[in-house]
DNA sequence: CTAACCGCTTGCAATTTGCAACCAGAAGGG
DNA sequence: CCCTTCTGGTTGCAAATTGCAAGCGGTTAG
């Protein structure tokens, strides 16, 4: 059951900040957290998505100590479910902008964009290619910066 | 965030089993969990469901202590997210042949059969019809019956 | 009058969560 | 070499959540 899997606070999440975020490594996980994850949470949860077969933990080359964290195809495939809850946040739960914008961004790409989101993660965490910086996922963190910079302003002014 | 209201292990199988079993009686819900709810987990989550207002909770005309339990719009409109969800699990986890045919009949017909499906559940939880006998639901459900006989047999033969 | 049924609560043990502090090893700069 | 910073985590502990079994006041059918 899918739900036994994923049905906890933090999986999910975990998930969707590696997906958008394109961190790798575990401090740059627990700072990119908005929602404020405990550090022992974190490791719990990777290390139950490594067995669980959603990420894989590779050495970094450049650190011996440092270690990242990577999709696998299982985890990209549930790009059409967090597109889909997303959507459904965005319409009956009252989020901040930064992530409506983001939810929507995606939702109203439909499969097409979905699509062609997945072959961009499939580049950067199966085959180890950088980022495109003209791609789907470029387009929605720029937006996702607009609306948070937006909020920003309006609540300065 | 949708995480933090569906994100339990037992609040989305509840939705669940209203939606697809069409149960509506808490006694019911008890006795068709193939998950085995315990009978204060099962009370507690409908209480946040119908305050999150995903469920409604109606006096059962019939009877002075019966209570119906209904889907709201906003949970109807789920059916995607689980769609997607359920295709998800079919694909990447082992789950028994009843969850998994049904979970693919309802990912192959797409868009256009969650549709049909959702119609169907407005008429029957939110105008109160009665379920058709020829509807998706029945569609499913003779597909989770057929194949949770077959493994029946497969099992004792 | 009695037995079954209704939604739901209670008590209790076990697990999970959240928080803060801390750790050993590794790298960088002087 | 030495000191600081950074690495992926761990530890101890309190609080909250979960799971299990039994039970409760009221309702209804026979």
């Amino acid at each position: 059951m899918t739900v036994e899997l994923l049905g906890d606070r933090w999986s999910l999440i975990v998930l969707r900040d590696i997906m958008f975020s394109g961190k790798t490594h575990y401090r740059e996980l627990l700072a990119a957290s908005t929602e404020g994850i405990a550090s022992n949470i974190l490791a719990s949860r990777l290390a139950k998505l490594v067995a669980a077969g959603l990420l894989t933990r590779d050495d970094d080359p450049s650190h011996r100590q440092k270690v990242e964290y990577h999709l696998t195809e299982a985890a990209i495939q549930l790009v059409p479910v967090l597109a889909q809850l997303g959507a459904w946040g965005a319409r009956w739960l009252e989020t901040t902008p930064e992530l409506t914008v983001r939810a929507e961004l995606l939702a109203a790409g439909g499969p097409p964009l979905w699509e062609r989101f997945m072959a961009e993660l499939r580049a950067t965490h199966l085959a180890g290619a950088p980022t495109p910086a003209d791609g789907v996922l470029a387009d929605l963190t720029a937006a996702y910066h607009r609306a948070a910079a937006g909020r920003g302003r309006a609540a300065a002014g």
